[in-house]
DNA sequence: ACTACGTCCTGCTTGC
DNA sequence: TGCAAGCAGGACGTAG
């Protein structure tokens, strides 16, 4: 599932492979894709049409790429790719959005199975697009103020990994790096925000970033292949994860079998020994 | 104003 | 063997 790292790997390969090159035609083969294009796909694909890709930039798990004052703005929600293929080879069934450029080069492909990612067209959009304005910096941006993140987190009213997973008070986290950036902190997800010490905070703050770092390192990861960069390469950063998706493996620190518990219509996974359960938690 | 939850969607896995 | 339920989950709209 595309987290920061992941979407950054694709940022990265896209500004390799696309930036610089000037947009011939815009399919958009399934207007779900698009849904968030209030215009429709049609001016979706006209806004495009004839536009230089001049760059790439990211906020969280969102990427954009700017075409003059506009932008193409994506996320690849559970199972998006941008995939880079010869325009004369078939497309798969997955692939939502086709654009190919005037280079006569590989065409970007789109393409994602479980159809939560969207691609939209942000009119006002090369520095910050207003549609995610809502989006907090990211902890590998500059912008990213850890004293504002915390002053946030005090005076919220809910447990730590329901905040860790709001992009509006830190972005670029999802269920996976959740959980690790917890065990790593040795946090029970279900810690109140507010009785938070400064220094756990802190810790928890350093261990996101940290654990970022690393998975950009090794390119991000990948469960069941859903998940590949924009040329096509599986991430395998989910051979050093701790807990997430170890359920009954023994935890790497203590040897405690980890834990599984529902959460959100998801899972939590835990040491139930390195982080314990607060008596008032928050779920 | 803030928090929590249902919903969208497909395909793989599990269980009867 | 076949079918149905379970599971994965990011972000948004809305209910409370």
């Amino acid at each position: 599932m595309p987290e920061l790292p992941e979407v950054e790997t694709v940022r990265q390969g896209l500004d390799e492979h696309v930036v610089g090159r000037r947009i011939e035609s815009v399919e958009v083969l399934h207007p779900r894709a698009v849904r968030r294009h209030e215009a429709g796909p049609a001016d979706f694909a006209a806004r495009l049409r004839g536009r230089r890709v001049d760059g790439t930039r990211r906020r969280g798990k969102y990427l954009w790429l700017p075409v003059g004052e506009d932008a193409l703005l994506a996320h690849l929600g559970m199972s998006g790719q941008f995939l880079l293929r010869p325009p004369d080879e078939p497309l798969s069934s997955h692939v939502r959005v086709r654009l190919t450029f005037d280079d006569g080069g590989p065409d970007l492909r789109f393409t994602d199975q479980r159809t939560f990612g969207h691609l939209l067209v942000a009119a006002d959009g090369a520095e910050l697009p207003a549609v995610i304005a809502h989006i907090a910096p990211d902890p590998l941006e500059a912008a990213f103020d850890a004293s504002w993140f915390a002053g946030r987190l005090r005076s919220r009213r809910t447990g730590v990994k329901r905040a860790l997973l709001d992009q509006s008070l830190i972005s670029g986290v999802g269920n996976i790096y959740a959980d690790e950036a917890l065990w790593r902190t040795r946090l029970h997800f279900a810690r109140a925000t507010e009785r938070l010490r400064p220094a756990e905070v802190a810790g928890l703050i350093a261990a996101v970033r940290d654990i970022f770092a690393e998975a950009l390192n090794v390119g991000g990861t990948s469960f069941d292949s859903l998940y590949v960069n924009v040329n096509g390469e599986s991430g395998y950063f989910d051979r050093s994860l701790n807990v997430y998706g170890r359920e009954g493996e023994p935890c790497p620190r203590c040897g405690t079998p980890v834990r599984r518990d529902p959460f959100m219509n998801r899972s939590s996974y835990t040491c139930p020994v390195c982080q314990r359960r607060p008596r008032n938690g928050r779920w």
